[in-house]
DNA sequence: ATTTTTGCAAACCTTTTGCATGGAA
DNA sequence: TTCCATGCAAAAGGTTTGCAAAAAT
């Protein structure tokens, strides 16, 4: 966990100063492979006790998504959550279980998209493909523990 | 206008109350093509001195969702907005300019969304698939009008 | 030394809730 | 007449902002 931290990385390339709140926060997302909400990265650096203020946590989610290591996302609930990720297209995979987030490579969407747009006549900039279900380990739990 | 409206027969199909405010909502979405956002149905009402409370304008709102009839969905801003649609399994293809959404058949995605299944071990039980562009209207109109 | 970032606290915006009243069936 | 739905107003979230102090370059 010591070492390159890739949003420790994308920060200095993006040439925004290395603080200590953007390294907690940096750090406490690397240390966790699923989707939390802000609420939630807050919760874990007070337990940490990290002492990062609120506004500052929303500050540094806010640059992350802007640099693309991190990625917002809207769960079928509504709330908003994120994801830590590679500042590539792609579609996330969230288990409804475990939270945890995997980029998913296209795999055919591209070309399901190209035909959306051919067939309705828009021209289509940008989409967002969102996919909920559970992860082979979770899966494989059945329903056991939370 | 007058007339059946889908919303208002959902609402007694569902063997819901049909009331004033309800019926008004239903009216104003009909009455509307684009996504809105619960804030521009509520200046909506208030134009046309539809009196809502904005609680009963989110209670009618979520109600629709509900139904089915309506959707809710995530702008790339991250507010939230509506579109009407028929209740059934389908993707949203939003132009960015005008506002308009287009309902969407599979065309592929669901080929892609089972490849992506059985490539990553997951079990995908829902997926949600956002388009944003232009529709053929906007694109003449190059950069026109608002 | 300069510029960016932080913390605080208040403001803001959106959405929800409790409860008494009013309206549909 | 009986429930369901509404309005109000307050509360509850979640997120943003202004500004002076603190930290990074």
């Amino acid at each position: 966990m010591i070492g390159s931290n890739p949003i420790v990385e994308a920060l200095s390339a993006g040439g925004y100063r290395m603080t200590g709140p953007r390294r907690a926060v940096a750090d406490l997302i690397a240390g966790h492979d699923g989707h939390f909400t802000a609420a939630e990265l807050e919760l874990a650096a007070r337990e940490r006790r990290l002492d990062i203020s609120r506004a500052t946590l929303f500050r540094a989610l806010d640059l992350l998504t802007e640099l693309g290591v991190v990625e917002r996302l809207d769960l079928p609930t509504g709330e908003h959550a994120y994801v830590p990720c590679a500042p590539a297209h792609h579609h996330h995979l969230i288990c409804s279980r475990c939270g945890r987030a995997t980029d998913v490579a296209d795999c055919g969407v591209a070309e399901a998209v190209g035909e959306i747009a051919r067939r309705s006549g828009y021209r289509i900039d940008s989409h967002r493909l969102e996919l909920f279900g559970l992860c082979r380990h979770c899966q494989a739990k059945t329903t056991t523990d939370a």
